[in-house]
RNA sequence: GGAGGGAUGGCAGAGCGGACGAUUGCGACGGUCUUGAAAACCGUUGACCCUCACGGGUCCGGGGGUUCGAAUCCCCCUCCCUCCGCCA
């Protein structure tokens, strides 16, 4: 959520911003109205509310003095008064919470540096690691499916009969293999960020302070008889930890790191990337997430990017590095680095991380605050996120990439001691 | 699922119709002392909104009510804790 301050101090920027990531501009004139009126109705009603404090002050005194009569008169009075302050309070709790519906809406607003750009094809390729096209093998030009049902360890027939399609299951060293992934992002991020294990069923409101909600529901899985939300990601659980906290600076930036499954309908996405492990309802992955001063956070977003490139590149594959523009970031996004991965087989780029800097627009609406060392008052922290690894479209990439002509899969030397020493999966 | 108890500032914890935005302790910050630190002592210290400022207002889990006046009384809701039951 916006800063409302910005509406009112500089309106034309805000409209900028929105406007650079093809946002609704309406909103945020409305959002500005609504905000001048619900603070001309608050003044308002605190005038009267100020009045009526003082003649309870005097009733009060008047009763000690025993004149009654006196104090009657006056309490004549402060109860009509009462009556339209009630009405004045209603008028702007109205207004109040129309504001902060439409603010809930308002994407956030793109950093400066974010490229210019109305979707995909305006994302800026920053840098490209280890893809030579021509240097494929046919064995590396098999998608992950053929290759996981012909070693026995991916069966998406069975996950369909369990589930429906899309929710993927996997087998013996492939079933390892998702467990090796997880496990070694972990180990690996594990000098700075702390290890979680949050749940994964949220309420409404964790879902809100994130952006997910109310925009993106149908995304969202929703068990309607406890009213609880599967979460999409860890980002969700995790930007919820310092809900409603002030935290000190000297604690910042506050690393943290979760491995959990990630629910997703794909609602808009039917019919798109549905074969094999490219787009699943349910996969596992490892986030890492930081709440930062505003000043750390262009250091600590840049850390993230390098934790999980270096990990994709341990790993043995070919990616590319996208800085997406404007119109491409998410909703609650100010800037977002993407991490695609070449997955041979099926030829295509598979983003398997999204870096992003959030400014503090999640921040404000969960409430996570910061006191500056020192200072007085308190800030707005910022958070940050990206995914450590995520486990699907990794593991596509591995099996086809790591083909070899006599059908075994070779596993990449950093998970062999993961995989219990086998150093091929045959 | 049943029965009780609770929700107050960064944290702990008083207050139970008017002088309470709230005693106190801890923490934090500033100072004295010290070569430095600790201890001790003195002082400062809630958040949020409007205002250039003066100042005003809101907030004691959330919502509604009683009252001239509510942290305090009444009603509803949510959440947390304890015990019993069930259970991985």
């Amino acid at each position: 959520m916006l800063d409302v301050r910005l509406l009112r101090t500089d309106l034309e920027a805000v409209e900028a911003g929105i406007a650079r990531r093809g946002g609704d501009l309406s909103q945020v004139e409305r959002a500005a109205e609504l905000d001048r009126a619900q603070r001309r109705v608050s003044s308002e009603r605190d005038e009267l509310r100020s009045r009526i404090k003082r003649i309870s002050e005097e009733v009060a005194g008047l009763r000690r003095d025993g004149r009654i009569d006196d104090a009657e008169v006056l309490q004549a009075e402060s109860r009509l008064m009462g009556e339209a302050e009630k009405a004045l309070a209603a008028e702007s709790d109205t207004l109040a919470g129309e504001l902060r519906e439409l603010l809930l809406r308002i994407p956030n607003l793109p950093a400066p540096d974010c490229p210019d750009g109305s979707g995909e094809g305006d994302n800026v390729v920053l840098r490209v690691v280890g893809y030579e096209p021509d240097a494929y093998g046919g064995s590396q030009r098999v998608p992950h499916w053929e290759i996981g049902s012909e070693l026995g360890i991916l069966d998406l027939e069975r996950g369909a009969k369990l589930s429906g399609s899309m929710f993927p299951l996997y087998r013996k060293a492939g079933a390892q293999l998702v467990r090796a992934l997880c496990q070694v992002a972990l180990d690996r991020n594990r000098d700075l960020y702390e290890e979680i294990r949050p749940p994964s069923l949220v309420r409404t409101e964790t879902m809100v302070s994130t952006g997910h909600l109310p925009k993106f529901g149908d995304d969202a899985y929703h068990i309607e008889r406890d009213d609880l939300w599967g979460i999409p990601t860890a980002e969700v659980p995790l930007t919820s930890m310092g809900r409603d906290e002030i935290l000190d600076e000297a604690d910042l930036p506050m690393r943290m790191m979760a491995y959990t499954p990630c629910f997703r309908r794909e609602a808009g996405a039917a019919g798109k990337d549905t074969r094999g492990l490219l787009r699943v309802h349910e996969f596992d992955k490892v986030e890492l997430l930081a709440y930062a001063t505003p000043e750390q956070a262009e250091g600590v977003h840049a850390e993230i990017l390098e934790r999980a490139e270096t990990l994709i590149e341990a790993l043995g594959l070919a990616y590319r590095v996208l800085d997406l523009c404007c119109g491409d970031i998410g909703n609650s996004s100010a800037r977002t680095f993407d991490i695609e991965i070449y997955a041979p087989g099926v030829d295509q780029w598979l983003e398997v991380s999204s870096v992003s800097w959030f400014s503090d627009y999640q921040a404000r609406r969960a409430g996570v605050r910061y006191r500056p060392a020192g200072g007085k008052g308190t800030g707005v922290v910022h958070t940050l996120n990206g995914s450590g690894l995520a486990v699907p479209r990794v593991w596509a990439g591995i099996v086809e990439t790591h083909h070899r002509p006599d059908g075994a899969i070779r596993i990449p030397d950093i998970l062999v001691p993961y995989m219990g020493g086998q150093q091929t999966i045959t």
